[in-house]
DNA sequence: AATGAATGAGAATTCATTCAT
DNA sequence: AATGAATGAATTCTCATTCAT
């Protein structure tokens, strides 16, 4: 084994990603051959093994990108002593700002696909899920502590409002009368009087 | 005496039902092979197809049986015009139950694994999961009629709960000071509050 | 992992076996794919895996049965404490007849293409081999024991004749001046003078 | 100034021709790969094209260099009536050093993987294998001749010999009591004795 | 001299399914 | 009801090789 070097998000790299996320989300991933990724991506199955070693890589790495855009903007939350009012509203925009985002791919995925990866993959990526888990029970419990919230079990509380969030993206289209900020808004604004 | 019987639901094909369900919860529909489910069953694969036309066709039988057993609880009170805020806990106890049950099994087959499902067949859920809905909108549409609800998108509100329903099979498991009916009683109240 | 039952020899799995051990020799193990041994057999690659788990077993089950055919015969003989001229006569005919024998086929195989089994199964062949060397030494010490032998060292010695009947697969085939009878002796004669 | 030049052995032609003579003897020729080679020397397997014109090249020049190292030493044997006695020493002596050589690499390659050259390259590596066979048949005509061996058929004993000198690649290491030099006068005088 | 990207061919293996028994 | 044998289709992945740079 060679030192293993990240390898650079060559172009060809991120292209691979992006078609592949698209397909998983629509086929899933053990029905999305290599074939169709190579096709959608214009060149031959054993080209992509020029850019990752297996399927399962390709996998890992577009749920790892996706839990780092949610988790990465919300990280500085845990250590802030701020108002868990506004804290909370910015879990849940990013959360769901990510998952309707303009890929339009994943998600899901990182409630059914986990068991396609490796143990140690699958630890990187519980531990990104983790780390997003204790920024959420951080928010609830200050806010419960500054007596914003009533009296509830965090983790419970957390899991219902992610839920909310994840499912998102199998019914939710955009429309003029509801946006993806009116949508923010209304799921920020039910899980607050849930909270009351 | 007719021809085409509808297949009875005869003691090998219940068998093949409940380790499938379990399987296709477990590894995914389709990462389980009709070996894994032979095996389980402690018979041939071959065997299989005495009961069952084809392994899509488990799926199917798997997927309508617990559309049923969560819809036809609740069905009777799309007509009845009675209190909403029962009719809105009836709903939510009947889909935990359904999916926090002693199958423990399948759940989020019905976010994930529809696409496995031939266009008839996919109608079918689909039909069911438009009755569950519809059921869920109307309760929601007399609440807000009534003035016990705020003025919500019922669509959108039906969804948000639903998601939090569905999803409780992955992470709940219950304990002594959280058991399946305090977390009945703890999504009602986080709902109802949400809806006031 | 069921009870590893040792698979009855079949009619198919014979006949897997002799072709495969024919297409090993011609070709190499490597060389040889499953397509090639399908075709020898008259059917299709996929049904080879209803006989064997995998090629590396097709190879692990020529080799032991190979060894074990020229150990089997010549085991009692390190017990028996008979003429070592007679022993060693019996040893080297054995070895022959079964490395040019009907079969035609493996041979060196048991030179090279260890490396292509799993360390488990190599164990198992090569104890087969150590046990062939154990009868070997036994056989040229009492040799030397009884003044029969001038005084060598048996290893080596033992190492030189085998590789002397190892390779006639390579070069020999019979003719009238000379059959397979004719080397054995022409062989013994060859180790006697050599040990004299 | 020739057009075609036969390639200089280049310091990197002779580089990637040690680490692959390691690499085939470790684990055969079909099981190495272009990129096993290109690893161990340290650079991509595309560069290898630089100097050798495919896999069969390298092979090829690896065979002809050790069988012209064993061929060349003992060539002007055949001509020159000397001692049977002291040729036929020597014969032995030259093919065990290269075969035990510093190199500790191909050896049995050229028992087995003849199949992987073109016809004409074939050609080439039997041609000096005939050549080695007939230089050792001309020594042992002329000793059974001079009344120094007993009447045996040459080309069975040269055979036997050449086998027990080439496996020894297989199970001889040097030890103090038993150095490279040792085994040579071994093997002599165990050929001797045979042919008395 | 060296490399990254690309590919055609082919490998072993899996699997749902069929069918005769 | 149950099974062993058989298969067509597909899948992931490997690999020697080419080519532009």
């Amino acid at each position: 084994m060679p030192d293993v070097v990240v390898k650079e998000n060559g172009k060809q790299r991120t292209l691979i990603m992006q078609k592949s996320q698209v397909l998983f989300w629509e086929k899933g991933y053990a029905e999305t051959s290599m074939k169709d990724i190579a096709n959608e991506c214009g060149f031959r199955p054993a080209n992509i093994y020029n850019f990752f070693e297996s399927k399962e890589e390709i996998l890992f790495s577009i749920l790892k990108e996706e839990m780092e855009e949610i988790v990465n903007p919300i990280r500085y939350l845990e250590k802030e002593d701020g108002d868990p009012l506004q804290q909370l509203r910015l879990l849940i925009e990013t959360h769901v700002k990510i998952t309707l985002g303009e890929k339009r791919a994943s998600k899901l995925l990182f409630d059914t696909e986990l068991r396609n990866l490796s143990p140690e993959r699958r630890k990187v990526i519980l531990d990104l899920r983790d780390e997003y888990n204790c920024i959420g029970y951080t928010i609830l419990k200050r806010g419960i502590e500054k007596g914003l919230f009533r009296k509830v079990d965090e983790k419970i509380t957390l899991n219902l409002i992610a839920s909310m969030i994840v499912r998102t993206r199998l019914w939710f289209s955009p429309e003029e009368w509801m946006t993806i900020d009116d949508l923010i808004e209304f799921i920020f604004q039910f899980a607050l009087k849930g909270l009351s």
